[in-house]
DNA sequence: GCTGTTTATCGTCAGGCAGACGACTATGAT
DNA sequence: ATCATAGTCGTCTGCCTGACGATAAACAGC
């Protein structure tokens, strides 16, 4: 086969899938879109479209997050500071029969993003909604339960992806609003990874870690007990020594 | 914008790109072609091609790499054992420029090797060689000495996936044949890394860590000194407390 | 105001692991 | 025989983590 023949290439169609997670009431949520459209039709997808003709992969994909969250995703070079949401690169997805009309390849991307007020269902969802994963994961038989193609598989991977990445970076603080208190961070952790973190060894850990917290003014706020030490992300992306993940 | 309407989607070419790695004369290598056509004719390029019409991702990296290598790649789900090599996704690189000719999208794949005999120039390529990474990402004017398309860069991902990985992973085993010394794998490390290791606290380390090495037949090799012992790579796949890499 | 509850923050202590290095062993080369 | 080269076993010290006690600062209710 003589590679970079214009004339003998399979056309693909392109699209970009986008895994959006967030904490909200202490449990890991992904962002899904209702489908209006066969197949699938009125099955939970996760958001996407096709890439367009001039466009960078990354640029399809900030640009769907904006259609349909309206988050501004801040380049990886640029931390701290903005409120946009970390988008990264996650996998690509091209089995010969994930989408029954035609041959399609779609990059998935991984969004971690603060909690917000509410999904705008925007484009061709008839509705969106944050939903745990681990409701949107679960096994069993699911008849019509599960994400519409093989999006329950995307979504494993970019959750898989999150959890294993705020162990030795410091990409949690994604999930925080600019200013955020360790109990805030702590709690991050505990929904992601779904386990319970001695809040005291986490502050001794984060706090003593250089350049993962910078004291934001030094106020405080509250969340129900005594008041907390306010931080902003600081400049380091990764943690050496990681943090652990406990066990089981 | 409508995704899904089959009628009006930009078409895309899909290629794979590999970035093939082994470990020569103490040094970390990678396998690239001399490319034939324009353009970046007679310039070194990552092996890679097509996808086919009715071919998985996967699928055509593996076929890449056993066109052009003879190589056989094994499933990761398949540890240890065959001396087929390990292939994993990379990245996807997709830049509306990034051919001049045409909208190509790539999915690049990471491919970890043994040290194997010699290249085999297949298909489309004038010749293929086994070049060590520094050479071929050396920074400076290289006014026609780098890589084709974004190569270069693919090849830096790639590198940094495989220094990364082999710390929490035992995937440094996939450089070594079947059965190999601690010595060996040491090398490996310090290879890939570029830093001396203390051969007393890695050979420590890696015989500490249940199911990373397993005996093999316990008999012995020479490579110098004094006779090593041989093992085999074990069942596990994650390295837990992982290797740590020395800073600078 | 007092008490109980909740959350934050500081300290202490023991165990585990990594880095630095000494010592000994078993080969081949000179 | 001696040296050089590698492999393997130990020791010691310092750092980090997990377990957990104790104190501090808010709020809710009496």
């Amino acid at each position: 086969m003589s590679p970079y023949d214009p004339s003998a290439y399979p056309p693909f169609a392109v699209t970009v899938d986008l895994v959006v997670l967030t904490v909200r009431r202490h449990a890991l949520c992904a962002l899904v879109v209702r489908r209006g459209e066969q197949p699938f039709q009125g099955r939970w997808a996760l958001p996407g479209g096709f890439v367009r003709g001039d466009e960078d992969l990354a640029a399809a994909a900030a640009r769907e997050l904006s259609e349909e969250t309206g988050l501004c995703a801040h380049d990886p070079a640029m931390p701290g500071a903005g409120n946009g949401a970390h988008l990264e690169q996650l996998a690509t997805y091209g089995d010969p029969k994930r989408d029954p009309r035609m041959r399609v390849v779609s990059v998935a991307h991984l969004v971690l993003a603060p909690d917000l007020p509410a999904p705008r269902a925007g484009g061709d969802a008839n509705s969106a909604r944050w939903a745990p994963v681990d409701e949107l994961l679960a096994v069993g038989d699911e008849s019509a339960a599960g994400l519409a193609f093989d999006h329950a598989r995307i979504l494993a991977d970019g959750v898989e992806r999150a959890r294993s990445k705020i162990e030795y970076s410091s990409l949690a603080t994604a999930f925080c609003p600019p200013e955020f208190t360790v109990g805030e961070l702590r709690r991050v952790y505990e929904a992601v990874w779904g386990v319970a973190l001695d809040p005291r060894n986490f502050h001794r850990k984060v706090t003593g870690t250089p350049g993962f917290l910078v004291p934001a003014g030094g106020t405080t706020t509250r969340q129900g007990g005594r008041p907390a030490q306010l931080f902003r992300a600081g400049g380091a992306t990764l943690l050496n020594p990681p943090m652990l993940r406990p066990e089981v």
